[in-house]
Parts: C-alpha cells; structure tokens; sequence
DNA sequence: TATTGACTTAAAGTTTACTTTAACTTGTAT
DNA sequence: ATACAAGTTAAAGTAAACTTTAAGTCAATA
C-alpha cells in the first residue's frame, strides 16, 4: 500500500507543508517519487510512529537526521546508534520524572483552588494542612540544578 | 531575606537576562525595586518554582501571564484559575501517558540495538520475537490524533 | 479542451522565547 | 577620586520549527 503526502498529513493530522518541510531537513531518505510526487509506504508509519516520540522529547531536527544519517550507514554504526537511543531513553525517563513533580504541584494547586473555592477566599487555605495533598518538591526547581556546569 | 536579581539567577541557574525577560512579560507583579533595582523575596522561590512547572509543561507565557492577572484580581477569579489549573493538570497528565508510550518505543530500540550488536546486524533482528519487549503503540501516533478537529 | 484538485518548488514570513548589545546608574573597594 | 562589579533600559538580533506565498506541473473529470 503507498501513500501520497495528502493521504499521510491526514492520518497523521499534520499539515503536508510540515511533512514537506522534514522532508527537505532529509528526515525521509527513503521515500521515492513518482512524476515528482512523494510516494510514502507502509513502513514510514514505522519510521513516522519513532519520528514523531523523537519530537514528543523535543529532539532537535539536527539530532534526529543525525540517527538517520548513522541508520543510512548500515551495521558499522549499530553501536553509536544504540549509544543514541540509550541516551534519549535515559532523557525521556528524566522527562517523565520532572513532569511527574509538576503533576504533584498542578494538584496541590488543584487542592489549594477548591479549598479556597469552599472557604470563599484564599486567605485561609495556607493554613489548613489537615487535608493537604503533601508536597515534596525542592525549593530549587530540579531541572535548573547542575544546568550546563 | 530578599535575593537581588544576580543571586536568584545563580540558584536557579537561569541567565538573569531571562528573568528580566520573565519581569518586562509581567511575571513578576510582585517584585519590588529599591534604587531601580529588582528586589526578590524568600515568597518568590515558591513562585518560580510554580512558574518553572509551567515552562515544564511549555504553556506559553501569555496563558502564563492570564492565571497572574486572575490572581491579580483576588478571590472573584477563584473558579477561574481553579479551571485553568485543573486543564493544565490534565495536559501534564496527558502529556506524561503519551511520554510513557515513548519510553516503550525507546526501550524497544534499545532491545533491538543490544540484539543487532550480539548478532553483529541488523538483518535479522525484525525476526527474532522470543526475547522482544512487547509494543503496544497505534500505528497513528496518539498526540495526531484527532488535533484540532 | 478546459478546469479542477492535488501535488511540486524556492523563498519569504511568522512565532516564541529568549539573548545580545550599547549606553547608562549605583554602591563599594582602592 | 576613581575604578569595578552588578545592576538598569530599549532595541535589535538569534534560533528553531514551521507556515505561507507564488508560480508552476500533472492526471482526471466536465
């Protein structure tokens, strides 16, 4: 099964410039033409669904091409391949962390609304501990420690 | 104790420039000045420490700026920032599952590159099923679906 | 045959979030 | 008194990731 560019922006809900604009940055080596139309296939879902995680992480598209261009090399750089992933792995696993203290602050904040919801006003809630979702966060929000030293 | 802009800069670990920036996008409606310097208080490393989440999750600074005016206007705006913070909760919690389905592929990867390095390639790793991690990913990346319907 | 819709390109424009620059002020140390 | 460090501003510059525009190609339908 191929697919036109058309076809692939609407399953994926993406504009076709964007795919177009990837396409340019070389993150689709593979696809071929056909009367100077892009012919995607079954298989760049695959490439598309690894794609789309390295965006979620905010990979830049540098990096990603980078992957790519070592991918494009064959077997010599299964290591440096691997070192890459791993190291995005480990960067996803941070990310998740820090979000999760954000969730945790975002529902003391929730408490802290309906509280102050009931009371009338929050002027009292600071005080009220008793029913207060705990909070563990550092006074130094995490991902400022230690950056770039 | 009060913190001059410098000195939040270095614990927080973030260019003083940026928090400058942060002040003139109004931020900070609650810094004062002394001989036209900005004056930081203890009360505000709770602050950044909310504002940090929210850069976390990338709100932008306008939808930033909107739950300070709220805040700004006392207990009338209560339900209103209740509302916006419950969404926001939600968006991290959203933002979080679809991470966690990155993780999967990632680690995916990961399996598949420590197997293409004991195999010495990649040819026949799509083969081998017994020692897989199980993928249990849409073809359709979750975050494209249904996007701004 | 003419029009339409979906594609193509290069190049310019947009957005967001800073970052840098340049010129200036102020408090402290020499 | 003078120099230095650390602060101030407005305004211009930067970077990344698109998005839009304008002009053109091509296959299929009216």
């Amino acid at each position: 099964m191929s697919y036109s560019i058309g076809e692939i922006a609407k399953i994926m809900n993406v504009p076709a410039s964007t795919l177009r604009y990837y396409d340019k940055m070389g993150l689709f080596p593979e696809v071929r033409r056909e009367n100077g139309r892009r012919v995607f296939e079954d298989k760049d879902f695959k490439w598309l669904r690894v794609l789309n995680c390295m965006k979620n992480i905010k990979m830049p598209i540098t990096k990603i091409k980078e992957y790519l261009d070592l991918a494009q090399q064959g077997d010599t750089t299964l290591r440096a391949r691997y070192d890459l992933i791993l190291a995005q792995k480990q960067a996803i696993e941070a990310e998740i962390a820090n979000l999760e203290k954000c969730r945790k602050e975002f529902e003391y904040k929730e408490w802290y609304y309906e509280t102050a919801i009931k009371a009338g006003t929050e002027a009292v809630v600071e005080n009220i501990t008793s029913t207060a979702p705990t909070l563990e966060i550092d006074q130094i929000p995490s991902n400022y420690k230690n950056k770039e030293d």
